[in-house]
DNA sequence: TCTGGGGTCCTAGGACCC
DNA sequence: TCTGGGGTCCTAGGACCC
């Protein structure tokens, strides 16, 4: 029997869990975001909010133009994660093959169903979702990956759709381009110029001269215009190990006060590597990310003779790559990432040395600590003191 | 309106080696 | 005067996704 492949996307999560743990958000317009005071964009708005035109991603001074009466709140990272947790222990019930997708998406594959019986599992496990969480998902099913992924977005939200094999133009011929998985700004307008906009003009235009206008790229844009996707669900047992841990930051406000940046470099670095050690992965590539006040942005990188785990270590690399490039422009963000990532159980991990073994005591101290009462809890002497960035 | 933060993958040029 | 060719590594940047 064919394989048939569901799409689960929750609706509006982040906002529907805070109205669900708050009763006085429900039925208002809820705007989940990073800081609402600082600059930040908006992550989720409720199903309330979007009546007023606000959507992921949209900078919170618009959002606040558009719906200045609406509810803004940071999220709660932990909670939804949670929550994201035990909806994939339902999902399990109906299929070993799940892969979560991102903490409110993922992909159930089924080998034995059949369209005609998918119908009825997805609308059991709406139903389970519904009553179990209070939460609204909606679902698409199809014969591939990205078919059912495009299904599930046509009906939201609480919509079931089922597109089966070859009827993929049919739902989604007349739709603009952007609708597509992978296809973004800059390729919309390269289409547009093409005299491509509706999905069907992508399935009908010649590959050839795709390829030679996007390379690769080209073939993926005839491929997925047409529905067609060959790649696997990949169940969450396979883990798939992450090649990168970083962080970034932009700040309160734009700055070349170098004690300052040098502080928030501290502490980016201080959390990679306390990522890092807590994931259990050593690395030996180091990118430093800035951002100018004009959004000019560039990376710089650096691979190391020898893997590391240490902060200290990140932190001189960094502070190289960084100063060593900084213009002196005032700076809107900075990041730091570690990449090359190897798990430490792969490689001898005992330190040698005495003063590399207090090191490692002294960090998991600073660990438990963190775990216990958050990242705030305990700083060391460079990042305290330069207005909390 | 003024643009977050976490990532992945791809491309392309230059260095380097055989 | 014209100056290989292939493979791999490193680095920078771009596009995209949630």
């Amino acid at each position: 029997m064919d394989r048939v492949i569901f799409h689960i996307d929750m609706d509006a999560f982040f906002s529907s869990i805070e109205q669900l743990s708050n009763p006085n958000l429900r039925g208002k317009p809820v705007i989940v975001c990073g800081d609402p005071n600082s600059r930040s964009v908006v992550a989720t708005a409720s199903y309330e909010a979007r009546l007023f035109g606000l959507k992921s991603g949209m900078p919170i001074g618009r959002a606040r133009q558009l719906c200045p009466h609406g509810i803004y709140i940071s999220g709660n990272p932990k909670k939804y994660v949670y929550t994201s947790v035990q909806i994939l222990g339902i999902l399990r019930q109906y299929t070993s093959r799940v892969e979560p997708f991102s903490v409110d998406e993922a992909f159930l594959e089924f080998e034995n169903l059949g369209f005609s019986g998918a119908p009825k599992v997805a609308r059991k496990i709406m139903q389970r979702i519904h009553k179990e969480f209070g939460l609204t998902c909606s679902i698409g099913i199809g014969p591939n990956k990205i078919i059912a992924k495009m299904a599930s977005e046509l009906n939201k939200p609480n919509g079931l759709t089922v597109i089966e094999e070859g009827r993929f133009l049919d739902f989604l011929g007349e739709k603009d381009v952007t609708a597509l998985w992978g296809i973004g700004e800059k390729t919309t307008v390269k289409l547009k110029n093409l005299g491509i906009r509706k999905v069907r003009d992508l399935a009908l235009f010649p590959e050839p001269t795709l390829r030679k206008l996007f390379g690769e790229y080209g073939t993926y844009l005839k491929m997925t215009a047409s529905g067609m996707d060959d790649s696997p669900v990949i169940p969450y047992y396979q883990g798939i190990e992450p090649k990168s841990i970083g962080h970034e930051r932009t700040l309160p406000f734009d700055t070349d006060d170098r004690d300052c940046l040098m502080s928030t470099l501290l502490r980016l670095c201080e959390q990679v590597s306390r990522r890092m050690r807590k994931d259990g992965y050593v690395s030996d590539t180091v990118t430093v990310k800035i951002r100018y006040r004009d959004f000019n942005t560039f990376t710089r990188q650096k691979k190391l003779a020898n893997c590391f785990e240490r902060d200290d270590i990140l932190f001189y690399t960094a502070k190289k790559l960084f100063l060593s490039n900084f213009n002196g422009d005032e700076i809107r963000l900075l990041g730091v990432s570690a990449s090359g990532l190897v798990k430490k159980t792969e490689i001898l991990s005992e330190p040698l040395f005495p003063a590399d073994r207090v090191h490692r005591e002294c960090l998991r101290v600073v660990d438990s600590i963190r775990d216990r009462f958050g990242e705030d809890s305990i700083k060391r002497g460079g990042s305290i003191g330069t207005g909390g960035l």
